[in-house]
DNA sequence: GTGCTTGTTGGCCA
DNA sequence: GTGGCCAACAAGCA
């Protein structure tokens, strides 16, 4: 599920349970390479005691600060998500790490493992953090930028592109699908063949997509929607792409899928044309 | 049983 | 050294 803006779904779900709260007991599966290096010893005892901060999303990452220096760098991979449960909750299969405070617990969930908590000490955040590209939203997002990128990797079909991270931070399968349904340009050009127009026009829908995303998926100001994903409307991609004889929201013309890039790819093949129409 | 799955990484090869 | 591709990681679901 996660990219950009679920990130940020998730990320205010633990904040609002975790404001001005401590942590009162944490509980962990000792088998979880969601930790990777950290002994979960060292997890609680730095834990318990400390003081929420405050917390940041950024691409499909989150960073929870606690009192003392102590970090969280969370990543939910593929199936990872936060809850907030009731302050007795016992922690079920995929339940990797329960942070109690007094009225909620927090629970990291991930049956696939693919996520990670990384656990960090010291004045400033970790690495896997501040490493993390400019976002999307921010004026470091040039469209010179993406050119460049896009002529660095020209011949790699567009789709797999936008998967690159370092690059396109926070997009994920189904938001590059959308981005490029929008720009009309089909997944399996090179990256090198778009012409500046196309250039500009993945530019400004990377843009468009993240912040939709972003309001629809996990609101604005203090607000959370309910649900991940109900409100997303149904003149989206997103809305069709994995459904059987799924039809493009603005052509009515049956969606087609694909695997490019090694990934499912969802398109509109009325919009999106292998050979664009020269001018 | 089979064949999927909204992610990332390391190894191989050109 | 760089770029592109692919398998592996793991578990649930249809």
């Amino acid at each position: 599920m996660p990219e950009l803006a679920e990130a940020e779904y998730f990320r205010k779900r633990w904040h609002q349970a975790a404001r001005g709260r401590r942590i009162t007991d944490v509980l962990t599966h000792d088998r979880a390479r969601i930790f990777r290096g950290t002994p979960p010893l060292a997890l609680r005892r730095a834990l318990i005691g400390a003081r929420y901060l405050g917390s940041e999303a950024a691409a499909k990452q989150m960073c929870f600060r606690f009192g003392g220096g102590v970090w969280l760098g969370i990543h939910l991979g593929m199936s990872g998500e936060l809850r907030v449960e009731p302050p007795d909750y016992l922690p079920q299969k995929h339940d990797h790490l329960v942070l109690r405070t007094g009225p909620a617990s927090l629970v990291f969930a991930d049956p696939r493992m693919f996520g990670r908590v990384e656990f960090h000490l010291g004045t400033k955040a970790p690495a896997s953090w501040t490493r993390i590209a400019p976002p999307i939203l921010s004026d470091a997002f040039r469209v010179e930028a993406v050119a460049t990128f896009l002529q660095r990797r020209r011949r790699a079909p567009i789709k797999a592109v936008l998967l690159m991270q370092e690059r396109f931070p926070g997009i994920g399968n189904w938001m590059a699908d959308e981005v490029l349904w929008r720009a009309a340009i089909h997944p399996q050009r090179a990256a090198g063949s778009l012409r500046p127009a196309e250039v500009r026009a993945l530019w400004r829908e990377c843009r468009r997509v993240c912040r939709l995303a972003l309001t629809t998926i996990a609101g604005r100001g203090d607000y959370l929607p309910p649900d991940l994903n109900t409100h997303i409307p149904d003149n989206w991609l997103f809305r069709h792409r994995w459904e059987d004889g799924g039809r493009c929201p603005r052509t009515g013309v049956a969606l087609r899928r694909a695997e490019i890039g090694g990934r499912t790819t969802c398109w509109s093949p009325a919009r999106q044309k292998l050979r664009p129409a020269t001018r």
